[in-house]
DNA sequence: TGCAAAATAGCACGACCGTTCGTTTCCGCC
DNA sequence: GGCGGAAACGAACGGTCGTGCTATTTTGCA
């Protein structure tokens, strides 16, 4: 909502007001509410730290949402635009099927990674509002499962061009390398141990050869069982 | 530290006290406690709701652990006992290897299962104190780790026993074990997904299956490879 | 330059928080 | 029965929270 309200307001023919002060303040206390619902979580994420943060007024960041779950709201539209511009855009530039999911999950771990001091959202905010009905944990769901989405359309295109067996659940698959994101996470944000983003590596190159191995096969990924999966026939 | 004080009072041959009133009433506010960080996280947990629920007054409460800090961290201990009790002793009763590491999985999963509308404390601690030092997440990490040491253990035996490969990484084989659990706890409470448990549960049996086979072989668990890990007996 | 509207500040309210302190109730023992 | 100490209470404090108000400043355009 806040881009295409950004777009429309670039090239107005109208007379209509172009102060996109607003806009600009706005953008700069939803980067501020970013990090620290990072590192505090959706729920530690307070008006009056973020007023301190960015040198205003409470009333003056408050006027901008409305009220504190509008900012909460806001705050994940705005870490899905940044994962998905920093994960799913990048790899769908590589070409479908194998490619792209290790591109994915190579990216997926790269960011949090990155996150192992700033937090992900995805993951805190899966805990935080786990049984806590409302809008912000309706945004988040929605959040998730598209992404979770993306990666079962990539694993299902890998499927079609016979780089996984044909008969790979796809959500089977995602349930298992969710799981090592989550693991991953774990391990090195909370229990701060070291080698966990190799342990991720392996363990997703161990499933990739699963899945991409006939029952009967090795473990060395061959484009067999090559059976298109979508249009059955 | 509370159950052997316990035990300490129960037969006092001195003429010491036997009011043991406040160690009953104590427990009864940690039980609730225990319900109600459960469902709002350790952080959630306020002095004031819980002395709503025990029907006591805050400072009445409050008296019994001298903070807020110490009480969380009773929680925490509390948690882990029952854990203890629920999913880590059963399963000793199992033979060594194969046998009691299933068994781990399964009650562990069993514990989630239940805890799909009550919460897992270690998940949402975890999550929760992963970048807040103090003594709370001291707590918290010295009670997983302890957990992830026993199940460390068991697979160190089922590699022993012959069950599992000879170069299994114990620790590589946690964290995707690990990962499951965190994934079912994910999808099953913060998704709804239905089907989760099944999901954890066909992916823990390929990743016992690819560690009870030897690199070229098939993946029926076959005691082969029969080496003793640690050169002995 | 002046004007309307947008953006921000200032202030106060009510609610809840953890904590302290003095008081009162309860219990076991002489 | 009365004494002593543990247990529970009740009121209050200082603090932070989100959220309404009303001013005041800033902004974009005539």
């Amino acid at each position: 909502m806040t881009e295409s309200a950004d777009s429309s307001l670039l090239e107005l023919p109208a007379p209509q007001r172009l102060l996109m002060k607003g806009q600009q303040t706005r953008a700069t206390i939803l980067d501020a509410a970013l990090g620290l619902a990072s590192q505090m979580g959706l729920e530690g994420l307070s008006i009056g730290a973020l007023a301190e943060v960015t040198r205003m007024s409470k009333s003056g960041v408050f006027a901008h949402f409305g009220s504190r779950e509008e900012l909460q709201i806001s705050v994940v539209r705005e870490y899905h635009a940044k994962f998905k511009e920093e994960v799913f855009v990048p790899a769908m530039r590589q070409p479908r099927g194998l490619p792209r999911l290790k591109a994915l999950f190579d990216l997926w771990v790269r960011r949090v990674s990155v996150e192992i001091d700033s937090g992900c959202l995805y993951i805190s905010g899966a805990v935080e509002f786990d049984d806590r009905p409302g809008p912000v944990r309706d945004a988040l769901v929605a959040m998730v499962l598209s992404w979770q989405d993306a990666l079962e359309r990539a694993i299902a295109m890998a499927v079609d061009e016979g780089h996984l067996r044909a008969d790979t659940e796809a959500e089977q698959m995602l349930f298992e390398v969710h799981g090592l994101i989550l693991a991953l996470h774990h391990d090195a944000r909370f229990l701060c141990k070291p080698g966990a983003v190799d342990r991720a590596r392996a363990a997703f190159a161990r499933v990739l050869a699963h899945y991409a191995t006939a029952p009967g096969e090795r473990s060395i990924a061959t484009p067999a069982a090559r059976l298109p999966r979508k249009a059955r026939g």
